[in-house]
DNA sequence: TTTTCTGGTTACCATGGGGTAACTATGCCA
DNA sequence: TGGCATAGTTACCCCATGGTAACCAGAAAA
């Protein structure tokens, strides 16, 4: 057992900065959206595509939030049929790189987490048959 | 109204490296226990008490699935009263990394955030209070 | 005349995610 | 003798999230 100081740590308020912060990034499919947004402005059909698997409700409902945020920007023109454009702001470029990143460490590692996952998974049956071996054994001895 | 390339942009499948490695990344809780496991090895009830606001269930249930993925550790102590360590693994400290970005971009610009929302719901109200006036407007002239 | 195209909005509905609270074992302390 | 402490687990229950599908305007094309 090891000894340890004990100091307070710091509680995390769930009205601190950080997990305020948090909150809004790790909204589903947010960073999708600004992924998607990427580099360049983009239509909502064009966005409505690239992601694949998203309801217009929700793509709406997320660019909303990202515009009320000042993290995109939305340009309506006023022809027939509607045609909307959407692209970052400066705000949405600084998080744009940190998601960047995310995204680079899920190509590099999501792999082998997966492949590490299915072992726990496998493992713990063998932990489990190991549990069960014990217990066979006891009750051969007892008896 | 723009001009565009159309340009063929790739498609974000939902079973893609990236979706899957944002997907648990952004998982409910999990990015801010990575932060409270943060430097140092933590006993379960000091990140219970240090993320307030967060039941055992989903306590256990995010420690579950992070070292499933191989992202913490989990030593149990044969004691009574019960005595269980988790701290980051290598893989857990790659992502740690990003994750205080994420908390240091929170730190800095969500004041700012904040206020631009606050100032886009309110030029909302102005802009209904805008149109409501030129249909007034509108309604004088005709009579 | 009817369909199409875009960017939504809304009503409806089902699912499940997550909270609450009770329960567990067992050794120590009062 | 009776709490208390730790790290969960489980049953129960409810609210909210998010999907589906219908609907919209209005011009242009077929």
């Amino acid at each position: 057992m090891v000894t340890r100081k004990q100091h307070e740590e710091p509680i995390i308020r769930p009205d601190c900065r950080t997990r305020r912060g948090l909150e809004l990034i790790a909204a589903q499919w947010s960073m999708l959206v600004v992924v998607a947004l990427g580099e360049e402005t983009k239509r909502f059909s064009q966005l409505h595509a690239q992601i694949a698997g998203i309801s217009k409700k929700m793509l709406t409902q997320v660019l909303r939030e990202l515009e009320r945020n000042s993290l995109d920007k939305r340009v309506v023109y006023l022809v027939i049929p509607p045609m909307v454009e959407y692209s970052l702001t400066p705000l949405g470029l600084t998080l744009r790189e940190l998601i960047y990143a995310l995204r680079d460490w899920s190509e590099r590692y999501i792999e082998e987490v997966e492949r590490r996952r299915t072992e726990y998974d496998q493992q713990d049956k063998t932990l489990l048959q190991e549990q069960i071996m014990a217990l066979v054994q006891q009750w051969t001895e007892a008896s």
